[in-house]
Parts: structure tokens; C-alpha cells; sequence
DNA sequence: TCATTTTGTACAACAGTGTCGAACAAATTG
DNA sequence: CAATTTGTTCGACACTGTTGTACAAAATGA
């Protein structure tokens, strides 16, 4: 069998244009393919005239919309189904309410969710889209996921951090202790925590966490929680795809 | 500028392979490309090399899972998001619950709804996920959709239907009559009508529908509802892509 | 603002890869 | 089991893809 040469290139150049967490320069794409600008620059070519790939006014290269994210609806579907157990036996637990969020552009989408049982809850509808900066589930993207800052840093309350330096060292110490925080930061009287969830190849897929009212978590609690959270098992996506 | 003829043709193929239903045999590709079979063979081999196509059982080609399905999560929070008011002014029309919905595998994911004010009403949890062949949601992707018809036919209630040939004529009267019914078909006493939503591109990206109890909608009112859901105006997507 | 450096595209020419055609192997069909 | 269709392997030539250089266009820094 013949491998062809070009074709892999180009194949190889979709992979790390979906990779990278930004646009990639020419020069930066050549050195990884191990050949010379001008080939780099006719692979380029070739993928945008076949749509695979979009250039923008910085020159620099993007993967086109087609090329989709890192991840599918059924990815997705399947992540959710695979975590389900896990968000009904922290409900069970610790009496709070579990989500589970994906990352869709500069927020995170809630695709699943337990309740809690009793009457005072945290309550995000599935189907709903919060910020990243100042939610647990978001955070955990940012310290864990491929996630970058977001573009604006909106005010919610007293505790949300709006200073980038002040959310990377928040996003650096979530990375250390292996779970993201929000501490009343989105939304007033709510406290959560957050881990990731990781798909086959190690990339991070979702967000599970939990959240309940502030006066039922107070910070010895809220470390428990952690500590649980980051420590349920979720049961590893079969490899039959 | 130089075009790279076996990279323009690898992408071709991709392109061929995402937008059949099913896998394609190699004489086909090579027929489609105007190649040699051995040619389109190497081609074909680099693809499943480079992990983005598979080759089944049968000797015939699909694309792998991370080339995606045809839409990626932000194509459809978008469409969520621009089909919202669509929703709301349905529910306001009617009195009845609407929903939408998108594909995954041969089900469809509930991805948002508003809900009825009135007492006695249908819910669908966002997040749930349905059959295809008894709802009028699902066969609106059978009908307008590149949906294949699911393995199974499993039947729900007296009026599910479950045999192939029948479902066939019921999607084909879907298509000429503009929008899917659901007759009681997945729960008793529960009537439906959905249409499909379309990308910029043309494709089916979501189905949006109304349900409601049999008891308020007589046979005359459901065909008010699918010519009222069918004239509803979804606002077009941005093209900023 | 103008040098200086870096980055991306264009060009010609050669080497080597991709394409062809045929022969073989493996399924599928009757 | 023969006949047909389908997919893979192989060698060889032609043409495509790669290279290196030259030029243009931004980005950087004074």
C-alpha cells in the first residue's frame, strides 16, 4: 500500500489546525510538517479552496466551521448517558444538585442535571448557557480543557473576579487542587465545585459538578465536596467507535 | 497559486463520504473523483491511515467518528437560539407546548421547549432523548432529514407503527404534506406536529414541533397547528461564519 | 515616520511522488 | 461451482509536489 505523501500533510496540517486553541501561522505549520514554507503555503491553499480551512486577516490559519469541534452530538449524548450514575450518586450523597456542561464557544451548556431533594435548590435548567469565568463548571474548562479566557469578563457580583491576572491564578490554583470553585461569584447564595470529565483520548469533554446554597456549604464542606467530586468514577467510554 | 490535486481529491472524498447516508463502496469514489480504482484505493487507504475514515466489514468506506456529523454544538445552541422565538410564539398561538430538537445516531435530543400554561400539558425535559419512527419530531428527520429508518421499529402504543413498509408511505405523505404527524404513536393521548429547521447551507439541522393532549386537538385543529408550524417564520442565520 | 526584521506568496526546475494500466486476489452473484 | 464484480498490489512513466530562491507584504522597533 502507498501512503500519499501530500495527502497526509494535509490531513496532518486539519489536525493541528483543530488542535490549537488559536490560528496558526504559516511558518509555525511548515517547521511542524517538517517541509518548506512554499509546500506549507499550497497545502493551505488546497485546504481553503476545498473549505477545510479558513484564513484570516492576520493570515493566520483556522480550521473551517465543517471541520467541527473537538467533539459531537453523539460524543456528547454519550458522555452524558456514561455520566449519569456518577451525578445521581453525588445527589444521593450530599443531598445537592449535580450538572453536567459542555463547552460550546465562550459558555457552558448544561446537558444534564439531578436534583436535589430538598426545598431550597440550586436550579439550572438544562438547555441553559452561563459564563465561563464565574462558574465552577466553566472554570473547570478553563484550568482543564482547552478553553481560553473569554473575550469579556462580566460582572455578576461582589465575588466575581473581572481582572484576567486575578482569573489566571485563580485558573493555576484550580489546576493544583484538582477541582474549580465558584464561590458565590455568579450567583449570589451559591456555592459550587467542579471537575472534569475526559473522553477516550484525554481530551476534556464536559464539566460535572455541584452546587447547592451557600448556607448549607460552608468551607469545610466545601472542600468534602471537592474531594468527593473529583474523586467519583465515571465509567470509562467503551472504544467501539 | 498551485492546487495539490491528491489533497483536493482526499478532501473530496470526505466530503463524499460525510454527505452519503451510508458507506461507499471504492468503484463508486473512483467513478465520483474520475480516478483509477487504484488510485482511489491509496486515496482511501491514507484517509483510514490518517484516522479520518474507516473501512467496515464489507469493504465499503465511511468517515470516521471525529469528522463529525453534519452540525457541531454551536450550530446548534445557534439554531437553539435563533428558533427560540419561533418556539415562544407558537406556545402563545396555541396554548400547546413546542419543542425542538436535533439528531444524534436514531434518536433525537431534546435541546429546548416552552412550555403551556395550561394545566393538563406535555413535557418533554430538554436533554430527553426519543425515537425516531413514532414521533413527529423524528419523522421529520426521516421525512426532510438524512435520517436512515433505526434498526428496530419498537412499538410504544396500539398506534405505533412498526412495520417498515408502512413507515416508508407515512414519511413519503410527510414530505408531500410539509410537516410530520404523530398520532398518538409514542404515548397515548398525546398529538404532534413538527417541521424541519435548515441551516444556511440547506441542511436539516433541527426539528421544531407542537404537542399536545388529544382531548384539545380534534383531527381539524392538527391541521391548523402543521400549517401554522409550517408557515412559522424562523429567522435566517447569520452567514458570518 | 522610516529602517529592520519577520512572514507569506510566486516562480522555475528537478526529483520523486502520484497516477495509470494490467494482473492478481477476494468477494459476490447466479 | 462457474461467472462476474470488486478491491488490492505492482511496476513504470509522466506529471505533480517539493525545493530553494526571490520578491512582496506585514509586523516590529527605533
Amino acid at each position: 500500500m502507498r501512503v500519499l505523501q501530500s495527502l497526509s500533510r494535509g490531513l496532518r496540517t486539519l489536525d493541528l489546525l483543530r488542535e490549537a486553541d488559536e490560528p496558526l501561522r504559516l511558518t509555525h505549520i511548515a517547521d511542524e510538517l517538517g517541509v518548506r514554507k512554499s509546500n506549507a503555503s499550497h497545502i493551505l491553499k488546497t485546504l481553503v479552496a476545498a473549505g477545510w480551512a479558513t484564513q484570516d486577516g492576520t493570515r493566520r490559519y483556522a480550521p473551517a466551521a465543517r471541520c467541527g469541534g473537538r467533539h459531537t452530538l453523539s460524543d456528547v449524548v454519550a458522555c452524558k448517558e456514561r455520566c449519569r450514575p456518577a451525578l445521581e450518586s453525588l445527589v444521593t450523597a450530599t443531598g445537592e444538585c449535580a450538572h453536567l456542561a459542555v463547552l460550546v464557544e465562550h459558555r457552558v451548556w448544561y446537558v444534564d442535571k439531578v436534583e436535589s431533594t430538598l426545598p431550597l435548590k440550586v436550579d439550572h435548567p438544562i438547555g441553559a448557557l452561563s459564563p465561563l469565568h464565574c462558574t465552577a463548571l466553566g472554570k473547570a474548562f478553563l484550568a482543564f480543557g482547552k478553553a481560553g479566557t473569554p473575550p469579556v469578563l462580566s460582572r455578576y457580583t461582589d465575588r466575581t473576579i473581572v481582572e484576567r491576572h486575578l482569573l489566571a491564578r485563580d485558573v493555576a490554583a484550580t489546576r493544583a487542587r484538582g477541582f474549580a470553585i465558584d464561590n458565590e461569584e455568579f450567583a449570589q447564595g451559591i456555592r459550587c465545585v467542579a471537575r472534569p470529565v475526559y473522553d477516550i483520548r484525554g481530551d476534556m469533554i464536559a464539566a460535572l459538578g455541584i452546587s447547592g446554597p451557600s448556607v448549607r456549604i460552608d468551607d469545610k464542606r466545601l472542600e468534602e465536596f471537592g474531594a468527593l467530586v473529583r474523586a467519583t468514577v465515571i465509567v470509562p467510554e467503551d472504544n467501539a467507535s
